[in-house]
DNA sequence: CGGGATCCCGTGGGATACTG
DNA sequence: CAGTATCCCACGGGATCCCG
């Protein structure tokens, strides 16, 4: 599980440079990882959830994001302390309590991904009907 | 907008209300399913391409997108076309020719999709350093 | 050219059980 | 409470061949 198989230095030395021209269409940019990342099924809604309520402990998000399991949360929650979008804090007490937050660069993550989710939830009978005509297109493509 | 879908009744009844309230963090809300879409290998990168570009081939998007399989490409390109983000048109010529391209709906989401992969390629720099960072400190631990 | 149909493997991710 | 450790299956997704 744990391997730096991919360190960044051996990508034709992109990340030398301080300012970078990545390109997420080229294979192997770590720019694409990242949006792989986000692609994974919960980190968008961990963060999301992180940028509404500004702090939130692990039992907690666990109920907010419904469906989730322990090793997927725990999996997620690494991943994103990993690339510096979250900070994770052990206050030393019995029971223990751990707090989850975001950093300054995962709060500058906020904007696109509201904008993201928002925009899931505005356009979501315009993408069900789409589907829906879809389908009944092809149904009667089908029999004809 | 003012389109009421007859299909959403089957979905747990939550979807009774022209105007919902999707909650994507919900499980088995179809605004979760978006975003599931939406965080899929390719269709970022489609997207991206199709909002730049205008128009697009399939041959040309193949190119464009490095590493992407035909089946994958063509998966993904349904995928959009079911949910009414993009459309294709199919030329009748010989050789064939199918261009794609976004729809008004797909067009809305050019928006925060484009915000997001600038925001990838914008902070590329301290993701990586915080791996980094990350991984020096689990190292020194554990030789400790 | 633009796919559809198959085959097949790696891994994402859920269920369960155990620990400090 | 907040995890770690396994087991294991489904499916994402690549490779290959074929077809209009």
């Amino acid at each position: 599980m744990e391997s730096k198989a991919t360190a960044p230095e051996e990508i034709t030395g992109m990340a030398k440079a301080p300012r970078t021209d990545w390109d997420p269409y080229a294979g192997g940019c770590p720019s694409r990882e990242v949006l792989d990342r986000i692609g994974d099924k919960w980190t968008v809604l961990v963060l999301g959830e992180l940028a509404e309520s500004g702090s939130k402990r692990y039992t907690a998000l666990r109920r907010k994001l419904d469906g989730v399991s322990e090793k997927m949360l725990t999996q997620t929650l690494r991943a994103l302390e990993r690339d510096g979008l979250i900070r994770r804090t052990v206050h030393p007490e019995i029971p223990p309590r751990v707090e989850y937050e975001l950093t300054a660069l995962g709060t500058t993550l906020r904007e696109p991904l509201v904008a993201l989710t928002n925009w899931s939830t505005r356009h979501m009978d315009e993408v069900l009907e789409a589907r829906a005509a879809y389908d009944r297109e092809k149904d009667a493509a089908a029999e004809g």
